[in-house]
DNA sequence: AATAATATTTAGATATGACTAAATTTATCC
DNA sequence: GGATAAATTTAGTCATATCTAAATATTATT
């Protein structure tokens, strides 16, 4: 029933997750360049996901794939061990939020069930991840979240950072100096609608923000 | 220089240097057993070792094979990530030492050298792995090891347990209920001539082992 | 609606590392 | 020392996952 999935596949269903939740067609031109992999490999490899015994995908040519509940468990079973991978780097190595992505993301495919039962419960089965991410659960189960894109906030709203979505190093370094990291309260003071940059204040420090960036932070 | 192997190519190299390290000749067969791979994939695997750019091992025809220094090398890289990471495991995530051995088979391929720093930081660059294996250093030279097989010692012989040379969980199992584990003194209290056996004294315990386990257990 | 631009797929090649079956070499035994 | 057994190697195949180049389909443009 639960045959192993290769390394390689788990990186597609994770990718495939990640697009369409986040609205976007997970497409062939989308994953090709996500993955790293050319598009003419991700039609070969999206053809054999597809046919797999429990197929883990539905495609359709020229459509893009979704993934199918046996791919979306197999998906959000890998986003649980790199969201736990992460939390867990920072709190017990000392590892800082810029540095986590690429060690997680090497170790989420070899990790035992019986790695993740112990560092989730050394951590007492933490929610999000050092960047906000929630974390799904052990059957599972993607919690639901109730967050905003900061880049629909305007001048004079208040919100609190809940994510960043971004495996940036130099972004997320920079947020970190300006002091935008989950759980701080911000205040939009200013928003140019030409270029839909947000002068936004955490604490002391105000920084003006593009969209590329405040379409990354998520606020409650 | 420093090409990454991959995780076949290090499994190769590592029980290469297990083998020849205990006196074993690294044959074609020897290999193939340790690996759980056909005597004739070991033979495609060890010419493309012994060709690569940097050879990593020297190979005569129906003569087996023994390490270059770039070999080595990286034989003891892995051997060091797999050592620290159960002395990790176990000081951590509550491990015993008989479940280590699985865990740290997958992960020491993966890790990063940052994150091998960090482990032997946090655990104070610890010298031997929790069957009290020398772990190498980090500039990958292996300690001097002075120890001699259990099964070396005779009547009234007195001793203390340094290593236990064996990833078989039930066997290890035994031995921790018989409180035979490392850092435990022992004293011989009699010997079979017939079938090398031994009746070995720790603490209040006395247990009959054969020449199997007393060849495993190292005393010093 | 035809054409141009973009996206996707097909076809065929490559690298890695395993396998089986058959050939060959080395070791052992009377 | 020759026959047999054991170990090793060769030759050819397969699975996975990638690539390039060429063909085809879709979308956008005028």
């Amino acid at each position: 029933m639960h045959q192993t999935l290769t390394i390689s596949t788990q990186d597609y269903l994770k990718h495939i997750y990640e697009l369409t939740t986040s609205g976007i067609s997970a497409s062939t031109n989308a994953l090709s360049e996500r993955l790293n992999v050319k598009p003419a490999s991700v039609t070969n490899m999206v053809q054999k996901l597809a046919s797999a015994k429990p197929a883990l995908v539905e495609y359709q040519k020229h459509q893009g794939v979704t993934l199918t509940n046996e791919g979306k468990k197999a998906a959000l079973e890998v986003i649980r061990h790199h969201r736990l991978l992460e939390a867990w780097l920072v709190q017990t190595l000392g590892y800082s939020w810029d540095e986590v992505h690429e060690e997680a993301e090497r170790l989420e495919h070899v990790i035992s069930e019986d790695f993740e039962r112990r560092i989730a419960a050394a951590m007492g089965h933490p929610l999000r991840d050092p960047h906000g991410e929630l974390i799904p659960t052990a059957d599972l189960k993607m919690p639901v979240e109730a967050s905003t894109p900061l880049s629909a906030l305007r001048p004079n709203q208040k919100a609190k950072i809940q994510s960043v979505r971004s495996a940036d190093d130099n972004l997320l370094r920079y947020l970190e100096s300006q002091g935008l990291i989950p759980g701080v309260q911000i205040e939009i003071l200013d928003y140019s609608p030409f270029d839909h940059n947000l002068t936004v204040k955490a604490g002391t420090n105000t920084s003006v923000l593009g969209l590329s960036v405040t379409s990354k932070i998520f606020v409650e």
